[in-house]
This record gives C-alpha cells, structure tokens and sequence, in this order.
RNA sequence: CCAGGCGGCCGGGCAGCCGCUGUUGCCGGCCUUCGGGCCGGUGAUGGAGGAAAGUCCGGGCUCCAUGGAGACAGGGCGGCGGGUAACACCCGCCCGGCGCAAGCCGAGGGAAAGUGCCACAGAAAGCAGACCGCCGCUGACUUUGGUCAGCGGUAAGGGUGAAAGGGUGGGGUAAGCGCCCACCGCGCGGCCGGCAACGGUCGCGGCAUGGUAAACCCCGCCCGGAGCAAGACCGAGUAGGGGGCGCACAGGGCCCGUCUCCGGCCAUGCGCCCCGGGUGUGUCGCUUGACGCGGCCCAGCAAUGGGCCGUGCAGAGGAAUGGCUGCCCCUUUCCGCCAGGAAAGGACAGAACCCGGCUUACAGGCCGCCUGGUCGC
C-alpha cells in the first residue's frame, strides 16, 4: 500500500516469507523530476528524512519504499519532514487495520 | 572616460550538530591453510567539474581475429612547415575575404580526365548569341529632313540575369572587333628570395580556361573488430562443451571487407586419455599515469621539448562525496526617521577503466595586453 504527499511518496509491505525484525529502506527518484544533480539531491534528502523519522514511526518486518516527487528537492525541510512523518502513521494505521481483518 | 578586440583565471566563504565512503593507527571479538580475512568500537586523514556533460575525434589498456599475391570496394583526412603517443587538436607562416584598426573568418588539392546540374528572366547560358540599336549596299516612296522593304556587316551601347566568353584608356574602322598599342589580370617559360606553401621580377603568348568537387569523380596520405557489462581469478564440480591420439573419408563448411588463384584448417561415427565449468554474486581489473600542481634553468617566435627541486589530488558499485542550522558576500524588490532593516534568489551541472582534444551549456565576478575616439597635462 502507498500514501502520496505533496513532497513524496511512500509504500510499505511486509517481509516475504523468513520475516525478520528489521526495517528495510530504498530511495528511487524517476527522470520526470530533473536532471541527476536534482534527482541525487532528492534521494540524499529522502535518506536524511527517513534516517530521523524511520526509527520512530517505521514498523519492524516491513519494507519502505521512498518515492522523490517534483518538490522534493527543493521544498523546506520542515515540510518534507512533515510529509514523511503524516505519510508513515497513516500506513501504519492501515497496517493494524488489515492485520485485524486477516 | 567611451566603444571594441584578444588572452588568462575564479565560479561562493567560515563555523556548529548529525551522517556516508576510501586509506590508515589502536582496542576487542570470531575464523584461519598462520600469509591473513571478517565484524564492532574509537582516533587521524582524503572525498566531483570546468565543463565530471554530448559521446564527436585521437590514443593507452584488454580480449578476439590475423596465410600470400593480384584486383576491387568502404571510411577518414586535404594550403605549407613544425609540435605530439596520436589526432579532425595545437603553434607559426602563406593565400583569399571582412574590418579605419587591434583583429576575425575560410572542408583552402584538382574544373584545359570525364559525367551531371545551372531554376526564373532573357534574342542568346557553353560548338555562344542579332531583340532593340549601330553601319554599308540595292530598290521603292518623298514635303529632299528622311521613311519603308530586302540582303549583308557588327558584340561598342541598351535591356535580362547570380553569371553575357578578360578590364580600363587610346589608336584604328563604314560601324565594330586583342584588329593594333600601354597598363592591370590570365597562361607559359627563365631568374632571384624562401625548407615549403608562396612572393618578386624579366621575357613570350594574345585571350584561349564561366560556376559547382559538404555532386559523382580524379590525385596524394592514413585505416582489422569490439569494448571495463573489455577481460582475469576463486568456488560446488551435474548436463552440454573443449583438446590429443588411432581408425573410416562421399559431398560440404571455414580462414584478409568482397572476388580470383595458390595455400591451409575442420566437423560428422567409434574407442582410449586428458582438460574444463553457467551465473550483471564475490575478488581482481581500479587508479602511479604519454600524471597533475608549484618553483627555477636551458632550447625555440610559439605550440612544445629537456633538466633539477619539492609535492600529491576521489575510487562508489541499485552507485558514497551529504542533510540541517547560523553568520558573511553578491543581485533584485519592499519599508524607511535616509542610520539601517526585511524577504526572495545565487548559474550550467554529478566521476563510473584512464588520458589528449573538440563541441555544447553557464548567474555573477576578477586580472592583463592591444586598437579606435574624446578630454586634460
């Protein structure tokens, strides 16, 4: 499942089968946003982001994708932090909502 | 001071907190074939560009291919000399064009070997060409000025065009024509200067040879193919695979880009022996190299070459070299009590085996030299 900000977007799923305890991470950046000076910047951004909040709002056993959108590169980092941080609680959200269905 | 030309350089700075990665020191743990390797902690130190870009040339390096002769293709280069590992690059010079000048621009060999093309306009466009005009002769008419018709001569003039078959001036002529003459241009030959491209000069010819070769072509010189996902190693060693020897040999295949001749090689079946291993995993290649930078000296107009001293400067691998904050610098806008304050912005752009170039992109800024003009001394 995916939650799209205005500054990113962020997709989450649970490990294969040997699951483990871990959180995995990955940065991906497409050519629509720009050149490769823009598209680096907006994936060390991402990384810098994810290295604060990830630790808090991420769920262990699950994957985390951090897709870089136009703005990513460039909006205040006070707004990309918020972005991220609004984006993981609600997957986490869905997370608990689908565990307790199945 | 204004306008312009050329060359070179920089392309944000400082500090703090938190990270990534290469190398290295120390400590601890694990493994070991005792060479070392891996993990964690801690300290030191290095960490994008002038274009890292486009991937357009030239090389190094790596693997593959590589048998001789002849013929024919294909691609590239193109004034001359020098530099270089090499070049389509660089330097100097020559010629032509542009500019008052400093300077800039030029695919700049050959169009009397051949072929093709040259629209429109125009009478005629490559065996030149009589539309108007000019001149002569004959005839008719006549208001005695000429007019008309026919036959000739003529490329000076008009008009068309990108271009009209040398130009200007004079003589000559019925009018004209290199028909003749002078100068310029062109061609040929000699002499002089220069390594040469080429320049100068003298003599002769007497106008012949339109343009286009980034049209085919001709001449001279050069040229194997692929690229680090090249390539090498470790590893469990199944199938396929490869090599050697012996036996059997019809047609066939392969070997320089193509063809011809000559020459060489080979598979297929059986037996025996040996080698060896698929993989965007891991390790190496991987950064010390025609190396860069800072001085000094020598040769040269210069590009560059030589010598000495010092110094070092990235090596990632789904791809590190950063994220955030504060102050300063520059630009624009706004407020203003004219002291200052606030906000926004700061280009082009990210190494991927490594060098030498070219080309393209680029906010802002600095330095030096030169040319023309103006003002003052």
């Amino acid at each position: 499942m995916s939650e799209r900000r205005k500054s990113l977007v962020v997709q989450v799923r649970a490990h294969r089968a040997p699951a483990g305890d871990w959180i995995g991470e990955g940065f991906t950046a497409t050519k629509r946003i720009g050149n490769a000076v823009i598209r680096n910047r907006a994936k060390r951004r991402l990384r810098a982001a994810s290295r604060e909040l990830l630790a808090h709002y991420g769920r262990p056993g699950c994957d985390y994708v951090f897709i870089a959108r136009m703005g990513t590169a460039t909006v205040d980092w006070t707004r990309l932090l918020d972005d991220m941080k609004s984006a993981l609680i609600s997957l986490g959200a869905c997370l608990d909502e689908s565990s307790g269905q199945s």
